[in-house]
DNA sequence: ATTTTGAATGGACACGTGTCCATTTTTGTT
DNA sequence: AACAAAAATGGACACGTGTCCATTCAAAAT
């Protein structure tokens, strides 16, 4: 493998400066820079990072950790995540937790080894992992939390305004004349912002939530498509369904067109996510969407800043807005005339 | 940071002995194998393998090159292969060339300078980089060319069954009565599999294929939107289309359904990928699928397998059987009952 | 011509590991 | 009990870089 010393030999320069030549081009003179560039393009040469990072004590590397990176909510946000960073010299180093808490643990371990320098993740649910990413943080590695954030972590954050986003959802659905709005969510623990915004703001609009809407999904399409079937077996079915991903709206979708349940004269639909498929169905899918470019862009953002400024403390929270599409998944429900 | 001195320290062992703890326990009395696992779990020693990388020569590393993460063949492609090293103790950087070979240049760059172990790869068209991959092979990288290969590289590959599947289609099609038969494709110089079927195979079945057929695509979705269009607009529209990518499929889709084509009344469709949302519409797709999951697996399994047992120069090529799946989306044209 | 200043270049060392070889301890054999 | 053999443990060094400090050189000021 070629070094720098190679290089410096080659160009008749001290290994210091021939150094120099790349990472502080401006204090050599244009003769010697010339001399040095020469000779890294002759030689093919390329800075050994793991030497680099071995000696700075943090790799010039990122880890992601997502969801479930087939999910277009993730597989966008991280391409958005890996170009801007990459723009920025670094590395990305993907990783997936599936939601699971243990898993998640064995990817820490890797990134940790890894010793990436910054850490932007979306974390399974349940508080399993705090002590290890407190830890991590204490070593000097950044940590954003994305679209998931652990209660009192004390990390940087970006989420998105799920309250305003479940809000708009719940009330233009209620506009509508729905009464009867199940949720495909988690609602374990109260976990999940857009669980706990839904449980409030149907209060808030005077409606109860019976027992049987509050059972949880595992966010997958496969899950919600169960639950989409347990909901229509309900001697009181739903007249709405509100999906809270974009995950779960392709299996509830399936169930509802399994059954034969006409959208949006039987049971309207609105979800979460505007992902390409949900215009292509039969009606077109009201949605709300997330900028996840946005927020991509400035996760990636906030992490390289911190760690190039070395401000490894620095906490921002920071909230992005989503916006309804409406196509015609939602219309009023049939009962509401009888009102 | 920790390292393993203080673990030693800890444990009242010499390093070396420490270091055996972690890498050949074997060798280690149970007894003092036990007092270093004690010391590594008090102090959360974590190796650091930026130092070994540099030891080594090249770091715990797969790169994996895809043409857009976004679509779901390379996000599920990029999990299963993720998991895959994961599980022998690598680490997955990602990139995505967007079928450019200038950002493709970049992103092998950063890949070179991390000293990754292998490279899984779906190079974009064009051999303007076959010189910089040869070196990197050439420095120790094991490479492996996944869905698509640079004629003449030499490097391993996983392949699918591009031929078979194109034969398998447009068989299907022939045989229910199609003659006018286009497909959305990259046809530029003759570098992709599936275009090249398309053209070999029309041949055999004695069918012309127009000059206005062989215009390509970008591969976006976009991009066989536009096509799309420009092909409905033709004087003989074709009676049916190939979609040779998921992606291009929603794009296709989307311009037959807003120009108000009845599939398969008007115009049959046909694609590759079984993608989730290809049963979800009306009317669901024929497709033919690939198994993703098996090719990933399969690469990253080669990938690790040369890197440990120092096979680096052992090539690999392996192909893989595509399945049709039929739908509703693909019938007899109009015009065959005149013939 | 001499001194002063700043720009340009060079040298030495440490980061934590893997590898090789040396040394010590234990076990088995007589 | 003495020795050989094997098992267990220890020590020294190099990988390529970034950082800090030292040195040399050229230009400006006197």
């Amino acid at each position: 493998m070629t070094s720098i010393l190679d290089v410096a030999k080659k160009a008749g320069v001290s290994p210091t400066t021939a150094k120099r030549a790349v990472n502080q081009p401006h204090l050599l003179t244009k003769a010697t820079l010339e001399r040095v560039q020469t000779a890294i393009e002759f030689l093919n040469y390329e800075p050994d990072r793991t030497a680099g990072a071995l000696r700075r004590g943090h790799s010039q590397t990122i880890g992601l950790m997502v969801g479930n990176i087939i999910e277009p909510f993730f597989a966008q946000l991280t391409r958005t995540i890996a170009k801007a960073v990459h723009a920025k010299g670094y590395a990305l180093i993907v990783a997936d937790n599936e939601y699971d808490t243990s898993l998640e643990l064995e990817n820490l371990r890797m990134f940790h080894g890894q010793r990436v320098s910054g850490l932007i993740i979306r974390s399974a649910f349940g508080t399993g992992n705090l002590e290890y990413l407190r830890r991590l943080h204490q070593q000097g590695t950044y940590i954003l939390e994305i679209d998931h954030f652990l209660p009192e972590s004390g990390f940087s954050h970006i989420m998105l305004d799920n309250h305003g986003g479940v809000e708009t959802g719940l009330r233009y659905l209620h506009n509508l004349g729905h009464r009867k709005i199940a949720a495909l969510t988690v609602f374990e623990a109260h976990q999940d912002e857009r669980a706990r915004a839904y449980t409030e703001i149907m209060t808030d609009l005077g409606l109860k939530i019976p027992k049987a809407y509050q059972r949880s999904t595992d966010l997958t399409e496969e899950g919600a498509y169960r639950r989409t079937l347990e909901l229509l077996r309900l001697p009181e079915p739903p007249t709405a369904i509100f999906s809270m991903t974009g995950n779960e709206a392709a299996g509830a979708f399936r169930a509802l067109k399994e059954q034969h349940i006409r959208i949006p004269e039987d049971i309207s639909f609105l979800t979460f996510d505007d992902y390409s498929w949900t215009s292509l169905v039969e009606p077109p899918l009201d949605v709300i969407t997330q900028p996840i470019q946005t927020m991509g862009l400035r996760a990636a953002e906030l992490v390289i800043g911190a760690i190039e400024r070395r401000q490894l403390n620095q906490t921002h929270l920071e909230r992005f807005a989503c916006r309804l599409i409406t196509r015609s998944s939602c219309a009023a429900p049939r009962s509401h005339s009888l009102h």
